[in-house]
RNA sequence: CGCGGGGUGGAGCAGUCCGGUAGCUCGUUGGGCUCAUAACCCAAAGGUCGCGGGUUCAAAUCCCGCCCCCGCAACCA
C-alpha cells in the first residue's frame, strides 16, 4: 500500500492559534483526509515549537517553569484542533525526547559532514528586544520599537555552509518541477537561489531554554533550524529506525508562505549536508486576511477560530476556508460572508436537498428506496465528477475539490425540478419511474457526501447516515464508495443540518 | 530604490503557463414550481478583462512601457 507523510508547521506557543494557524492546519486535514479516503496509508503530524527565546520570556512572566508554560499551551492548541475536527495522527512538541535526540544526531551529522564552523555574528542588539537589528531597521540609531539605542554585541556562532549548496538546490528545483508549489512560491526561491544565499547561523549562546549543540556545550540550537527537524524526529530520526524508514522522506510540508526560505533552501540543504532524502513537495499557503487587510493583533482584526466554529460550526468553516480561497493564494475573511456561504451552499443548498429528498422519500415510499431499472443521468454526471473532483484534489486544488462536489449537489436540485416526482407520485402508472428518480437523487447525494468527507468530516457522515450508509464514514473509500451503485436504501429524516439564518 | 503579489460586469473570484465565442458565486429584474430550511428551477440585464503601444488572421492570455493597490519592523500563518 502506497503511503503519505504530510505536516504543517510547528506552532509558536507563545500565543493561542488564529484563525491564520488554523487556516494552516484544516487545509493539511482536508487533504489528509483525502488520501485516506483514496486508501493512502496516512500520517499526518502536527506539532509545537516550543524553544524560542519569546517563549522563554512569557514563561517567566507568568511566574512560570518554562516547560509547565508549553504544557498549558499545548493543552490550548489541542483544544482548538480538536474543535476543528483535525486528525493528525502525532503532535510533536520541542521540548519531547524523541525530538532532542534527533536533533543532536542530525547537527552532529552536519558538523561530521564539515559544514558546521565557528564564526562571530555581530551587529545590533536591543536588550528590550533581546534580538539584533539589522542596521537599515533603526530609526536614527535607535531601536523603533523600544526607541533606545542598541548595543553593538559580537557573539561567537556556529555557521552552516549554506553557500556550499547553492548549486545542488538548484539542480534539485530543475529535477524536481514541482516541489515547490505554487509556482509563483518557487519562482521567489530560484531567484533567491541564483544570487547566492550566505552561510547562516545555527546557534545561539546565554540561552539556557534549547538543545545543546553537540560539540559544544555552551550553544544551543537556533530555534529555527531546532524546528525543522521536528519533521524528521517525529518519525523516530535518531530513536526508531524502523519508524524513520517507513515514513521519510516526508510527501508533503504545508507551510506559510513567509517561511518558504527555510523549508525550501535551508532545510533540503541541511538534509543534503546530513545525507538524508528530501522531501518529496512544499505547499506554501496563501494568508488569510480579514476585509483585504492581513490580520493584525495590534489592530484587533485576529479573528479567533473557535469563536469561528461556534458561530456556524466546525465544517462550515472548513468549507469557508477550502472552497471559497483559491489554495495558494491570499484569501479573505469577513463575518458576512461566512454567512453568505453557508446559507447558499449549506442551508440552500445542501442541506435543503437533503430535506427534499428524506421529505418525499419518507412521503412517497416509506423511507426505503431501491433502483426500478436503469440509472438516470445523474449517474453519468457523479462518475463526470468524481473523476475531475479526484484530479482536483491530487494536484492539491482543494477548492476545485470542494467547488466540484458541490457542483454535483446543483445537479441534484437541478434533476428534481426537472423530472417533479411530485407530478409523477400522482399518477399510480408512473410507480417504477418514480422508484428510479429517488433513488438516483439519493444516490447523488450518498456521492456528494463521501466527496465532502475530507473538507467537512462531521456533517457529510451525518448526511450518509440518513441516506442509509450503516457503515463508519472512516472506513469508506473512494474506490468504490463514490461509485454509483444500488441496493436497497433506508432514508432516515431530521432536523436541518444548517438551519438558514435569519 | 529593490523584491513579491494583485488590478476581469454592483460585490467576491476563476480563467492568463499551452492566444481563438469572457466564466462562476452572491446581488438585481422577470417567470416557473410546491417535494423542500420563504428554500429550488428557468431566463434576462449588467464587463473598452488598469492605461498606452507592439506581435498576430486573432490577445484578458505573448512582448515593451506606464499608472494604481497590497505585503516585505514588530505581535503574526
Amino acid at each position: 500500500m502506497s503511503r503519505f507523510y504530510i505536516t504543517t508547521a510547528i506552532d509558536y506557543v507563545n500565543s493561542r492559534p488564529h484563525l491564520g494557524t488554523a487556516y494552516e492546519k484544516i487545509t493539511a486535514d482536508v487533504i489528509a483526509r483525502y488520501k485516506r479516503l483514496s486508501g493512502v496509508d496516512t500520517r499526518f503530524l502536527m506539532g509545537n515549537d516550543e524553544h524560542s527565546h519569546n517563549v522563554y520570556q512569557r514563561a517567566r512572566d507568568k511566574g512560570l517553569d518554562p516547560l509547565e508554560f508549553c504544557d498549558q499551551m499545548e493543552q490550548v492548541f489541542r483544544d482548538v484542533w480538536k474543535r476543528l475536527d483535525i486528525s493528525f495522527d502525532d503532535f510533536i512538541r520541542t521540548s519531547e525526547e524523541r525530538h532532542r535526540r534527533a536533533v543532536t544526531k542530525l547537527m552532529q551529522r552536519i558538523s561530521d559532514a564539515g559544514d558546521l564552523y565557528e564564526g562571530s555574528y555581530e551587529g545590533w542588539y536591543c536588550v528590550s528586544c533581546e534580538a539584533f537589528k539589522q542596521e537599515k531597521d533603526l530609526e536614527v540609531g535607535l531601536c523603533p520599537v523600544h526607541s533606545r539605542k542598541p548595543e553593538w554585541i559580537k557573539e561567537k556562532n556556529h555557521f552552516f555552509r549554506l553557500s556550499g549548496y547553492r548549486q545542488a538546490l538548484l539542480d534539485h528545483y530543475a529535477a524536481q518541477p514541482t516541489f515547490l508549489q505554487p509556482e509563483t512560491r518557487r519562482n521567489e526561491i530560484l531567484r533567491f537561489l541564483e544570487s547566492g544565499p550566505d552561510d547562516v547561523s545555527m546557534s545561539r549562546t546565554g540561552q539556557a531554554w534549547g538543545i545543546p549543540l553537540p560539540n559544544d556545550p555552551d550553544s544551543v540550537v537556533y530555534v529555527w533550524a531546532d524546528a525543522l527537524i521536528n519533521y524528521i524526529a517525529a518519525v523516530g530520526y535518531g530513536t526508531d529506525d524502523d519508524l524513520c524508514e517507513r515514513w521519510w522522506p516526508a510527501d508533503l510540508h504545508v507551510i506559510g508562505k513567509d517561511i518558504t526560505r527555510f523549508h525550501c533552501v535551508i532545510w533540503p540543504a541541511m538534509l543534503m549536508s546530513a545525507g538524508l532524502s528530501l522531501p518529496r513537495q512544499v505547499f506554501g499557503h496563501g494568508w488569510v486576511h480579514w476585509k483585504g487587510q492581513k490580520m493584525s493583533k495590534s489592530v484587533g482584526t485576529v479573528v479567533d477560530p473557535l469563536e469561528a466554529a461556534d458561530r456556524l460550526g466546525p465544517d462550515p468553516l472548513r468549507l469557508y476556508l477550502t472552497k471559497e480561497i483559491t489554495y495558494g493564494s491570499d484569501g479573505d475573511f469577513s463575518w458576512e460572508r461566512f454567512e453568505n456561504i453557508y446559507n447558499t451552499d449549506l442551508a440552500n443548498n445542501f442541506g435543503n436537498l437533503v430535506s427534499r429528498l428524506t421529505s418525499m422519500a419518507h412521503r412517497y415510499r416509506n423511507g426505503r428506496l431501491r433502483p426500478s431499472g436503469a440509472p438516470g443521468p445523474l449517474a453519468e454526471r457523479a462518475t463526470a465528477i468524481v473523476s475531475s473532483y479526484r484530479q482536483a484534489m491530487d494536484r492539491l486544488a482543494i477548492h476545485r475539490g470542494a467547488a466540484v462536489a458541490f457542483e454535483l449537489i446543483d445537479a441534484t436540485n437541478e434533476y428534481i425540478a426537472e423530472v417533479q416526482p411530485w407530478s409523477v407520485a400522482k399518477d399510480a402508472s408512473r410507480g417504477t419511474e418514480l422508484d428510479q428518480q429517488l433513488f438516483d437523487i439519493a444516490e447523488a447525494v450518498r456521492v456528494a457526501g463521501v466527496l465532502l468527507l475530507p473538507v467537512m468530516p462531521g456533517s457529510a457522515a451525518e448526511v450518509l447516515h440518513r441516506v442509509g450508509e450503516t457503515r463508519d464514514a472512516q472506513t469508506l473509500r473512494l474506490d468504490p464508495d463514490a461509485e454509483w451503485s444500488g441496493g436497497e436504501r433506508v432514508i432516515s429524516q431530521g432536523d436541518p443540518l444548517w438551519p438558514r439564518l435569519k
